[in-house]
Parts: structure tokens; C-alpha cells; sequence
DNA sequence: CCGATGTATATTGTATCCAATATCAGATCA
DNA sequence: TGATCTGATATTGGATACAATATACATCGG
């Protein structure tokens, strides 16, 4: 067999494409915190019926980025400060064991790519982009842990608060400090040191929540 | 207004009903590891299309209770023993810091309800209920926690492991040390030592853990 | 007899249609 | 004038119908 072959029942169905393009929209920040979703004219711009439509918002429902009402319709779900704080708390309470159980099994290969991201992150203007390099540093970091219930957890509440954690790296010392801390994170795995790494981790988190709230608040 | 209303955008859809039982039947193990569903044949047992179940079953997915491929339908997923650890895992990372952070919020109120948690769980004879009441028994020591991202992940994966506890209760001392140790938390919580009754829930969840190891394993 | 291929059936994915409910504008009445 | 009722329209929930795919079985050639 010399053709290109994969597992075509992982292609996307309808569903899913409806879904992961409302899910960037929402991460992204296109659709905005109380915009109303339409089943009909979602449908219209995909070209599909609406049942794909239904399917992909009931998903999106799942996952806690929209929330719906009998016979009213979905509605992007923002966060509330409180809500935002408790998941940085959240991330903050499984981070740091995920990359402690992870530091022992780290290979060279995901230590580079962990500090190609650094790079990367530190060079792109584009704030658009940070949010995906900070997202893919700390999941380089973590894959090694074997941990995949862990992750799921985590991917999904990344994803509530990504809109969150752009703007917190918009802050005048934001990026920077992000920055420095990763650096940070990376050495202590480097160095075979789980702890320090954990107590890297989750100090970079809590910060980031507290910023937020310093932000919010004024 | 005399009569006992409610909020009917609350009420069942055909979705909620059939994903309830569906839900139920997993947990409850009477639909077992690698059942069929089939969307038909469930459709014709609550007597609605088969629109609803397909929504069931995907949020059943969502949940991780079944899984599903493209064409061919959805199976209940069970979890092997690496898997259901992970997930004791989370719990014992999540549920000591919930009640940390509950017990200065606790009410008299609660405290007892949890007794008497504990009283009805010593005195039921019919292990059926012992999942529920064990249940019940840590919902209400961390509802004053005010952390309802964390309670909402804890019930996810509660619903996944939920066989696995039973059959762990079921064992020969399984239930009395689960009593014993319940019995530790609240007194814990109502001395009012946060510390200690985080301890001690965390050392509930990894025993559990252990002695479900040792029991698939030896 | 064995393996490959074609065909029938079962099952899921999606489109279309109807019913139930919400929303909003105008009419009605104090 | 302003609040309440009433219908028209928009929107969602669910049922039915059709298309795409998988599965099981029969057929055929060797």
C-alpha cells in the first residue's frame, strides 16, 4: 500500500465541524459573552440542517461555553469573576501534581519543545497567538504525566478561561512575566526537580489569578 | 397563588428523561461494559424519535459514560483499573481541598444531615443504596464550599467510578472502614478542624483506591 | 473447502416537516 | 396614558423520511 491512508471514521462529520468552529469562535472571542446563537442561521452559514447545529450547541452546552434554555435558545455563557477565580483554583490544584508526576518521564524531546514555545511565545507580536503557545507550552509539559482524565479536566477548563487568560497577558507586565515564569517551569523539569517544578507551577497560576482579580476589581 | 408551581423550563424534555435513565442504568450497572445502545430500540422504550436519544447518548459521551464511533453506534464504557485510579487520583487532589475550604462554612444543619448520612448508610441493609448514600454523605459536607466548578467535576467523575465503588463497599470489611471513616471526616468538621478533615477524606479516597488495586489485582 | 466479492439488511447521520413555545407589535379597556 | 390581552411571527423541540455507512450472509472462482 503505497497511498495515504487514515482512519476515515475519525473524519469530521457535520457535527463536529459545526462544534469545533463555534468552539474557536467562542475561545477566540468572536462571539461574544450573550450573543445569542440561532440554530437556523448557523445552519445557513454551514450549509447543513439544523440537527448538526443542535447537536454540536448541546456539546458546546456540555462543555460549559454556551448555556441553553427550553425553547429559548443558546446564549454564549461568559464568566463572572468569582467563576473565572475559582476555575484559576481549579487549574491551580491539578497542575501542579500533573507536572509532578510528569518531571520523571519528561523526554529531551518534549524539554525542547517546551522551550521552543518559550521562544515562540516571546517573539510573536501577535497577542491573537498567545493564548495557543501558552496552551501548548504547559501541554507539552504535562503529556509525559499519563495522566489523560487529568488533562481532559484540564483542556476543558482552559478552554472556559482562555478569553480570561489573553487579556491577562495583554497586561502591561503580563507577557513578560508569563515569560519569565515558563523559563522558570522548564529549568526545574530540566533539572529532574518535580517539586520545584509544582511549586513553579502552581505560584505561576495563583498569580495569574490574582491579577486577574486585580485587574477586574481596579 | 395557591397552588404549588415551579419553574417548567426546568421540566423534562424528552432529552433529560432518556439521558436520566440512560444515566441511571450505566451507574447502576444494569446496562453492563460494552452494551449495545442502540438509538431504535431505545427510542420505541420511551416511545419518542430517535432526535432525543441521539441527544442523550451524545451527552452521555460528553460525560464519558459511553463512547462512540461514527456508523457504528454507542457502547457504555467501563474503565480499567489504570483508568478508575486515575480517577480516585483526581478525587483525592479535589475533595480535600473542597471540605478545607467547607468546613468554616459548615451549618449545624449540615452537619447533622451528614450523621445522619452515616446512621442510614450503617443501617441499610440493601447495598443498592449504599452508592447513593455515600453519595449524599460527601455532597453535603462540601456544599458549603461555595466551589460549584469543583463540585460539578467531582459528581462527573463520581458517575464514572460509581461501579467501582459499590463493588469496593461490597467487600468484606469495605463497608464498615467506609462507615468507620466517615465518621472521622464529621467529627473532623464539626470540631471544626479543616486540616484534619481534609486529611482524612484525602486518606478515605486513596484507601478506596488501594484496596480496589488489591482486590482486581490479588 | 477457502477466500474474495457482491448483495441484503441493519444502523446511524442528516434533511425536511410539523408542533410547542416564546417574543413582540398592535388592539382594547380602565 | 398605561397596563393587559390578543394575535402574528420567530424560534426551538421533536417526528418522519431519506441518505450514507456498516454488518452479515450468500455467491462465486480457485
Amino acid at each position: 500500500m503505497k497511498i495515504q491512508a487514515f482512519d476515515i471514521s475519525k473524519a469530521a462529520s457535520a457535527t463536529t465541524i459545526v462544534f469545533d468552529a463555534l468552539r474557536q469562535a467562542i475561545i477566540k472571542g468572536d462571539l461574544k459573552e450573550g450573543e445569542h446563537l440561532r440554530q437556523d442561521e448557523i445552519a445557513r452559514a454551514f450549509n447543513v440542517s439544523r440537527i448538526p447545529v443542535r447537536e454540536a450547541l448541546l456539546k458546546l452546552e456540555q462543555h460549559g461555553l454556551v448555556r441553553t434554555q427550553r425553547y429559548k435558545g443558546a446564549v454564549v455563557s461568559g464568566l463572572s469573576l468569582e467563576e473565572a477565580s475559582e476555575i484559576f483554583e481549579f487549574r491551580a490544584l491539578l497542575e501542579p501534581e500533573v507536572i509532578r508526576r510528569a518531571v520523571p518521564r519528561m523526554t529531551d524531546a518534549a524539554l525542547a519543545e517546551a522551550r521552543a514555545c518559550c521562544e515562540a511565545f516571546a517573539r510573536d507580536e501577535n497577542p491573537m497567538h498567545w493564548g495557543d503557545l501558552n496552551r501548548r507550552f504547559h501541554t507539552t509539559l504535562y503529556e509525559a504525566s499519563g495522566l489523560p482524565y487529568h488533562m481532559e479536566m484540564l483542556n476543558n477548563a482552559m478552554d472556559r478561561i482562555e478569553p480570561y487568560l489573553r487579556a491577562q497577558l495583554l497586561l502591561s507586565d503580563g507577557m513578560n512575566r508569563a515569560d519569565r515564569e515558563h523559563r522558570g517551569i522548564v529549568e526545574a523539569c530540566a533539572t529532574r526537580d518535580a517539586d520545584r517544578a509544582a511549586e513553579l507551577t502552581r505560584a505561576h497560576i495563583l498569580g495569574a489569578r490574582d491579577s486577574l482579580r486585580n485587574q477586574w476589581q481596579g
